[in-house]
DNA sequence: TGCCAAAATAGGCGCATGTCGAAGCAACCT
DNA sequence: AGGTTGCTTCGACATGCGCCTATTTTGGCA
């Protein structure tokens, strides 16, 4: 499974890029981390809109390209709105980008 | 370090994000795992431009925003230029989308 | 020296992306 | 019902990105 086994299948990667595309934008990768760190699991929207110097709409839209590619689910209580990261997801990134033990180095 | 232990700083996500966004292309992820999963560990260009229909200066293109990012290295012998994989920033990379065990399923 | 092949660079074109302000929904609370 | 707050959607704009063709650089070889 690792990327470093076997070369991947075009199909293989054109579904895993969109996800490591969501990746690379720093303010995903912080809302992310923001998201899958949180104390309970969840967070609500309105604890990352303060984190940041942006506008409202802009974090919502980093929110649902997350959320489009699997990595975060989103779950409306009331007025408020939480995120919760999958770890499955991000599990089968990581095991993408796994290198032998012997080779990290 | 793992993303999911505690938020990622702005700093940290600036240099990180560069690396992801690397691999949220299908052709670059293809190209990675080609080079990486070679035996020997290096590959010559000229072999991973037949592997696309794509012309040698789009491939070019590719390696080098792979190369600027720390993911590959390049060496020039004599006519053909041999690219190799750097475990250690796929390793860093791993490890920072990396889940606890149980929390992976 | 001159020529050829491998690879990289330059420049241009069309589309995707990050950001914003304004407007629209949704749910609470008098 | 009306108003307020939380969040998303819409529309627009500037920038970035992937791809190509044409050109340049690098090294090998007659």
């Amino acid at each position: 499974m690792p990327l470093v086994n076997e070369p991947l299948s075009a199909g293989q990667a054109e579904r895993l890029a969109p996800s490591f595309k969501a990746l690379g934008d720093p303010v995903r990768l912080r809302l992310l981390s923001l998201i899958a760190s949180h104390a309970g699991g969840e967070v609500c929207v309105c604890d990352l809109t303060d984190a940041f110097d942006l506008t409202a709409p802009t974090i919502s839209h980093h929110l649902k390209v997350l959320k489009e590619t699997g990595l975060v689910s989103a779950e409306r209580r009331g007025t408020w709105v939480y995120y919760r990261a999958r770890p499955e997801a991000l599990g089968l990134l990581s095991t993408v980008l796994a290198v032998p033990q012997e080779a990290a180095a």
